[in-house]
DNA sequence: CCATATCGGGG
DNA sequence: GTGTACGATATGG
């Protein structure tokens, strides 16, 4: 009998002989790699029935079906969403065996299942209560394996010790570069790994190639070939014993690229700790990339789905996002010139390149791990399965977690066709006060601190406190759901589950930031982001189709509460004598004029006197100057769309979409610069005149060729397209000159001048000689800036009149 | 107007 | 994974 104190990291299960076996992997607390195995649990779930309980239970009990069978059966007093049930809960030996149980089971009529689909992994953590990466003590037997870890151990008790997560893990960051001849469409099949670098804890540098050139880089090292290029990766991460091994985008790219070519020579990515292959799992077009015990996280994912929401940038490419949060940038080199430098054997720079990007991976993962150490902490389950979970998923298994605790069943996930008529579904989304488009200077905003969660909490509003009985309930106000108008009741006489956790999320993350104020503490940061992330997250979750939890009466409700209490928070900013310019669902902008900002703290007191609850309304910023534009009013949900600039110079432009990349780099700087003068200056003529200048500019035909480069995907084969759009009659054209174009290419064109539907004068950039300037200005400057003129006073006539008309003068 | 196609991240 | 879940936007017809 040994003990061990040890930190779980990652989780999984085998099953041997029908017998299931939890593997817990993680690092004991001098640094060794451990197995921790417990074959002790087993999978389980729930039976409803109306009536004859007992005797369905004995049916159960016999159910047999090939291997698998069901262990036990016993009766349990449980709640369901907040009404007392009792149920049947049925052990069966094997996870792997549940679909011949269940069918097994469907026989049996009047019966309705319950926790079906949460994975036995999953549950294991729930029900017993082991929150990975924090520190607990096992004792055990030791027992033999060949698994490349230190000591196996056969789990017999297993207790938290403390809830403090690994201090120094071990990081190992990678990217890869291929030969990139068609530009961004590599083929796996013969575009070959060039390069790998790597960098990690301690300050490990690595580029490893297979082109040999003379440097004093130590840190680039040369192999033969690709094949021992792919050795070498391998064997890197099996010598660094990596407890993260990250990387961005790794999990859709570099990883399947790499198992791609490594299948090309038979070599097996045998990076298990059970000396397992890497798995990949797809869902749709999205890739997972799994190795046992090894963790390996794509930072993008958590980007892309989390920080997403509070970062500026609507790009989500590593640049970007290192930009926005390191303030650092990648290595400003051309990439497609990779295959010609690598044909010449001139690639220093790309190994400099290669190393950066894996540095930068390395440096946004060592500043969000706090962020994801305590999302882990909160919801309870493993750093590989947060770092890629959405909005969605973190609250389901924080609600799951907790359900746990409060002797609640967890609700099915919805069916496929039960998503389908749930998204028919209608209701009133949030009130928008439309902002008066325009420039203005001195601008005020308020908001209200976790306004959607505080009205939950405040209202009790929930599934299961959902009544008729409209005396001993909160009421809501007049709402509108799928066109019918109606009121909703939640009873106040008993806490609902949702509520009370909800009410724990904030008054926790209430005190964290009292503690926050008094000293900068970065863990106490992190929790706070935790907290904030999932209970911010609930009420799109209650309104999405998806969840277990769904309930439109409670999004509807808790929508027309915030309707009604931002639109008395506005009148009585007006009865004060403040000009509100906007409000969108939880804040409210206020032009001050010959108000001063102390008259906002006394409003701001007045308003929180009346608040129940934890609902708070507070000062979110001053901004000296901020522009305004109204969406049209044909689209739906009138969205934010607005920019500020802040007393330290700060531009803050929010729903200005994507300028995606396949506009030409000339929209793009049009829209940047205009923002830039209007809120930096305050000129609005300076900013005409700057962008009748672009489009003169156009007309003249000055501007260089490689700014009006429109780049678009081919997703599938030519021949299979129906809707022949600009790139395709490009692609058409590229295979009459025997160049590479099938799925996957990127098609770069420009449109031409002419008279032809517009995918006709689609052109090759080395092919076309001069460019439809009209098509430029319409389709391309005029639609990145016209809403942002409008708001100015202009209209888009005005844009395109010749400056000799509008006496301008020169610029 | 509806229907269909594409993008994202990666090189 | 005890499978079965993207969301927003542009172009063509």
């Amino acid at each position: 009998m040994v003990k061990v104190e040890f930190y779980p990291m990652d989780i999984d299960y085998i099953s041997e002989e029908n017998v299931p076996k939890i593997r817990l992997f993680g690092k004991t607390i001098d640094g060794k790699r451990i197995c921790a195995i417990d074959s002790k649990f087993r999978p389980y779930f729930w039976v409803f029935a109306e009536k004859n309980l007992e005797k369905i239970a004995k049916d159960i009990k016999k159910i047999k079906n090939k291997e698998y069978f069901v262990e036990n059966v016993e009766i349990f007093d449980k709640k369901f969403l907040d009404v007392d049930v009792r149920a049947i809960k049925v052990t069966f030996n094997d996870p792997k065996g549940f679909q011949d149980i269940k069918e097994k089971i469907n026989e049996i009529r009047d019966i309705s299942k319950k926790e079906v689909d949460i994975s036995f992994t999953r549950r294991y953590l729930i029900d017993k209560k082991i929150t990975p990466l924090t520190l607990y003590e096992i004792e055990g037997e030791l027992i033999k394996n060949d698994f490349d870890v230190d000591y196996c151990i056969e789990i017999d008790k297993i207790k938290q010790i403390n809830d403090d997560v690994i201090a120094n893990p071990k990081i190992l960051s990678f990217d890869i570069e291929v030969y990139n001849p068609r530009g961004k469409s590599v083929k796996g099949e013969e575009d070959e790994i060039v390069m790998i670098g790597f960098y990690g804890s301690d300050d490990y540098k690595k580029v490893i190639t297979w082109k040999k050139f003379k440097t004093n880089k130590k840190y680039i090292e040369f192999v033969n070939s690709e094949l021992e290029l792919i050795e070498k990766f391998i064997d890197i991460i099996k010598k660094f014993k990596p407890d993260y091994l990250v990387g961005y985008y790794t999990d859709g790219f570099d990883l399947p690229y790499i198992k791609q070519r490594a299948s090309v020579y038979k070599i097996p990515l045998d990076l298990g700790l059970d000396n397992s292959i890497i798995k990949f799992s797809k869902r749709r077009d999205l890739i997972t990339s799994k190795i046992t015990g090894l963790i390996h996280l794509d930072i993008f994912k958590f980007i892309r789905h989390i920080v997403a929401g509070s970062l500026q940038t609507n790009i989500y490419d590593l640049n970007s996002v290192t930009q926005e949060l390191l303030n650092e940038s990648k290595k400003d080199i051309e990439i497609n010139g990779l295959a010609k430098a690598w044909d010449k054997g001139d690639i220093e720079e790309f190994c400099e390149y290669n190393l950066h990007d894996a540095v930068l991976t390395y440096r946004l993962f060592t500043n969000l791990l706090p962020n994801l150490e305590e999302l882990v902490k909160l919801i309870g389950q493993p750093i590989f399965d947060i770092c890629r979970m959405t909005y969605g998923q973190l609250v389901e298994w924080y609600l799951i977690k907790r359900a746990r605790e409060f002797n609640e069943i967890t609700p099915n996930r919805p069916k496929y066709s039960d998503i389908a008529t749930r998204v028919l579904r209608t209701y009133k989304g949030a009130f928008v006060f439309e902002p008066k488009p325009g420039l203005y200077e001195n601008v005020v905003m308020l908001d209200y601190k976790s306004l959607y969660p505080s009205i939950i909490v405040a209202k009790n509003i929930y599934l299961g406190t959902l009544t008729d009985d409209k005396k001993n309930s909160y009421e809501s106000p007049l709402l509108e759901v799928d066109g019918e108008e109606r009121r909703y009741y939640f009873s106040y006489k008993k806490e609902g589950f949702i509520p009370i956790i909800l009410k724990d999320l904030i008054t926790r993350r209430n005190r964290i930031r009292e503690l926050l104020k008094k000293e900068k503490n970065p863990l106490l940061k992190a929790r706070s982001y935790a907290l904030k992330t999932v209970a911010n997250a609930s009420y799109g979750y209650l309104g999405f189709p998806g969840a277990r939890w769904y309930s439109l009466e409670s999004a509807a409700s808790i929508t027309a509460f915030a309707r009604e209490y931002i639109q008395k928070t506005i009148k009585l900013a007006q009865d004060k004598g403040f000009e509100v310019i906007y409000s969108d669902t939880d804040s409210i902008t206020i032009v001050l004029r010959n108000k001063k900002k102390e008259d906002i703290s006394r409003f701001l007191k007045d308003v929180n006197k009346e608040l129940p609850s934890l609902m708070e309304l507070e000062l979110e910023n001053f901004y000296p100057r901020g522009i305004f534009v109204s969406k049209k009013s044909s689209e739906k949900g009138a969205k934010k769309k607005y920019a500020l600039i802040d007393e330290q110079g700060n531009i803050k432009v929010i729903g200005f979409e994507a300028i995606r990349s396949d506009w030409s780099i000339l929209a793009r700087t049009v829209q940047r610069k205009v923002l830039e003068i209007i809120l930096k200056e305050g000129d609005k003529e300076k900013a005409l005149k700057y962008v009748k200048s672009v489009i003169e500019d156009i007309k003249n035909k000055k501007i260089p060729m490689n700014e009006l480069i429109i780049q678009t995907q081919l997703r599938k084969s030519i021949e299979e397209y129906e809707q022949r759009g600009p790139h395709v009659a490009v692609a058409e054209k590229m295979l009459e000159k025997d160049m590479i174009v099938g799925a996957g290419s990127t098609i770069r064109y420009i449109i031409s001048e002419g008279k032809e539907k517009i995918r006709d004068r689609a052109k090759l950039p080395e092919e076309c000689k001069s460019y439809d300037a009209d098509y430029y200005v319409n389709n391309q400057v005029i639609p990145a800036v016209s809403q942002l003129f409008e708001v100015l006073g202009y209209k888009k006539e005005e844009l395109l009149e010749s400056k000799e008309q509008s006496k301008l003068g020169d610029f």
